[in-house]
This record gives C-alpha cells, sequence and structure tokens, in this order.
DNA sequence: GTGGTCTAGACCACG
DNA sequence: GTGGTCTAGACCACT
C-alpha cells in the first residue's frame, strides 16, 4: 500500500491522507488516470471513518489533484496542478524555511548545514521519484 | 516593536510569539541576556490574552530561549539553545521539506526552483543577521 | 451527433442528456416529430448506463418534450411545452439569477456587467437558433 | 433574522448557509466586519446540526467571503472577493443563462421575455441592495 | 467559549 | 456500489 496513517500523529487524518496522495502523485507511484480505492473501501483498510476519508477526497478535488467520474470512481489528474496558486505556495514556502532556518540556528546548526539538509531531502526524493514512475 | 502578532493567520498566536521571539534571538536583535517585557506587558501591547503570552513564555523555557529568574524578569538566554533536540529538529525540518517539495511539484515547479527558493530565503536570512547583531 | 455528454462534469449525466434534447429541440437541431434513438441505442452511443438515459427521457416526457409511442419509438414533441409550468420556471429562473448576480457581485462585476454578459449569452443563442431552424 | 433555511429544500442546508451569508454581504445586510454568529450559536437558532453550520463557514472562508480571528469569532471580510475567480465564475453564469433560456423557450416565453424576468430580478437586487446598506 | 476534527450510523441521488 | 449530506455526540487546541 501507498498510503500509511499514523492514527496518533498531531497531523489530522484527512490531512495525513491528502499529503499521502500528493507524495503518491507527484512521484508518479500514482500515475495520472490511476484508479483510487473508493471512499469506504480507503476508510476499512486505514480503519478510519469514511466521511474523514471523504473530507480529504474533496480536499483534493478541490486542489484538482483527483477527479470524481460520475459512476466509475476517483481517478488521480492528468494534468496535476494549476499555477494559478503557485505565487500562494511560494510564499507558504519562503514561510517555512525561515521557521525552519530559525529553529536550526537554535539547535546550533549553521545556514549551510539547513541547506545541506534541504538538499538531502530533494536528492532523496529525486531518486525515490524515478522508482514506478513511467515517463 | 521587534514582534508583530496577526490574530487572522492560521497560526496560533502562542506560536507566532514563539516563533518572534525565536527569530529575534537568532537574528540578535535581541542580545543575549537581554531582558524580555512581562507577560502582562506583552499581553497589552500585543492587545492578546496574557494566557497567550504566558503559554509562548512557557514554550521558550522549554526549549532554552528564555529563562525566568525569579523577582527578576524574564531574559534572553545567553548559549543559545541546546544540541539534544538537534536530531528531533531534524527530522522535523526532513519533513517539513518533503511536504513542501511535494506542493511544490503540484503547482508545476522543478525540485531545481524549489531549491532555488530556499536558497534565496537562506540568503536573505545570513543578510538581514548582519544587521543588528553583535556577535 | 447533436449531444455530447461530460461523465467529469458535476452536473449529473442524465441532466446533461436531458439538457442536451432540450437544447436541440428549441434550437431547432431536432425538428417537432423527428424520431430519437432508442434507450439502449443512445446509452451505448454516449457510453453510459441505460438507466441513466431512461431516466433522461423520463423526465422529458413528463416535461413533454419528447412522447413514447409503444412499438414506434421516442419523438420529439409537436407543440412545444405547455406553459402550465411556466410559473414555476419562472421562480426558477429568478432564484437562479438572484444567486448567481451575488456570485458575480463577489468576484467583483457590477449589476451592469452581469446585464451584459446575460444579454450576450441570449445574443449568442439568438444567432446559433437561427442555423438548422425550420420555423 | 437575515437567514432562513428551509430543511425540506433539495439545496443541501450548508449550501443555503452559504448562499445566505454570501447574499447578505453582498447587499450591505452585513457589513465588511461585521461579527458572525458563532457556528454553535447559528447552529441552535437553525435548529440544525453545529457540523453543518460549520463546513458552511468553512466554505465561506475558504471563499473569503468570512475570515476566523483567532478566539474572537467569525467576521465578514473587508475586501470582498478577489478576481481570481471571476473568469471561473463568468463560464458558470454563461452556462446558467443558457440552461435557463433553454427552460423558457420550453414553457413558450421568448428570449425578450428572458431577458426582461434577468432585468426585473437586477432590478429589483438594486433597490434592496440599497436598504440597510452604509455606503 | 471559539472553531477543528473525528466517529458512527443514517439517508439520498446517481449510475 | 459510488460519493454527498446530515445528525448526534465526543474530544482537542486555542484564546
Amino acid at each position: 500500500m501507498w498510503l500509511h496513517i499514523n492514527p496518533r500523529s498531531v497531523e489530522p487524518i484527512y490531512a495525513q491522507i491528502v499529503q499521502g496522495v500528493k507524495t503518491a502523485t507527484a512521484k508518479g507511484v500514482l500515475a495520472p488516470g490511476t484508479k483510487l480505492p473508493s471512499v469506504r473501501e480507503l476508510a476499512t483498510e486505514l480503519a478510519v471513518n469514511h466521511n474523514t476519508v471523504a473530507k480529504a477526497y474533496q480536499e483534493l478535488e478541490r486542489d484538482k489533484v483527483i477527479e470524481v467520474i460520475r459512476g466509475r470512481g476517483t481517478f488521480t489528474c492528468l494534468g496535476q496542478g494549476h499555477a494559478a496558486r503557485r505565487e500562494e505556495r511560494l510564499q507558504e514556502i519562503r514561510a517555512s524555511v525561515h521557521k525552519w532556518l530559525v529553529e536550526a540556528h537554535h539547535v546550533g546548526l549553521t545556514s549551510d548545514d539547513f541547506l545541506s539538509v534541504v538538499k538531502e531531502v530533494v536528492e532523496e526524493w529525486a531518486s525515490s521519484k524515478g522508482v514506478g514512475e513511467v515517463e
């Protein structure tokens, strides 16, 4: 299964599902056009309430990550994402980086240390992205 | 004032205070050993509930960013932070970077674009850090 | 083919069929008395469930847009519509206009802008109506 | 009360709330910055579940019609709406007008009759908008 | 007291 | 069987 949930996390379950699906589609683990499990299927599989999954799916649909085709089910979108929210996201990214940069300094890491960590994650991402991708 | 709060933000106010103090100390705007306003002073100044400020101060004390000296007041710490929570923070940073990397991809940004944004923020930070710093 | 269905739309498929047939008859693309494809024919052609087409045909028959002659097939009606439901429809139109007027204001359009858009659509309709019309 | 709900309507209750608040703000019945009743207050007043109200408020917040100020409550936004979704809305308006134009013809109304009805609603709106408005 | 999240169980429209 | 909506009641974080 390409999706794992931690019900103990502070992160809401529905948000974990959203994040998981976004990650899977961005990585290519879920190719564009793939059918997702139904709301109730995924709910039983993850042992959560179906409303929780429904909320996640609705948010994903709003973000154009998935789409519902009436009577057939839910599928990952082909043209993933739209640039409309790009600037919005960039601001959020900047705020987040700034925040973690401060935290890093408070545990004795330099800006360079911080950058190394980021690069590390990006590289790990790049390599994992290859796996299972169609392209 | 070196601290600004936005009650409209999704970010909890107490977290904004924590973040603000950490930023100010990391930048050197608040030199080590500086006296901070009392809980009630800061509360009236920011027009927030004093419990909110108290919660922020508690968290800052736990993170060894500030220390309370009974009868004298609250002061920024000398030794900035401790390495104890370093690994914990690193994991959080990795999780955050991963998350935003996914979001970046979903608005059509490449990993390189993402890295550029991060570098940009880090550089901006480095330059602003110089200002007002004692070191 | 004078009828196109989009299974991705939020609009139910049966409603799209109803709307499509109504548009075609109103425009004169389907002259009064024209034979429509059978439920099963249309179903296979549109690649939808035949229950869906049947539901659409039932609604169209209720609205006196088409009539079923047993053993012969389904035909578009001669007298286009009846005034019985007129007041009902007028109320629905008013509600819809009101709703979209509000939405228009919320994206910064004035009432005049709104009216212009409506006129534009009406004119476009008038011109397209001429094509293929018998009258 | 500026908000009335019909639990028997086909329209979902949460959508009626959304529509009601949007109408009230667009008309000026709710001036920008006005405090809305809390989720639970409104829920008891309308005799619906608080989750239903919460869903409506969340949608209104996503549409930037209202905003939540932490611990103080929910308020109508000052700068109402953003032009970002304007083209999207215009397309929806066009589709809706087209649809109702067809329906109008099927009950024997001409395009001019239709336009009259629209104008009527717009004028009624304009006059009611004056009432209670600050401007 | 504010909104946010989650569960459990129900009903409905659609295909 | 698909998702969408609603209720009732619970817990939690924030102010």
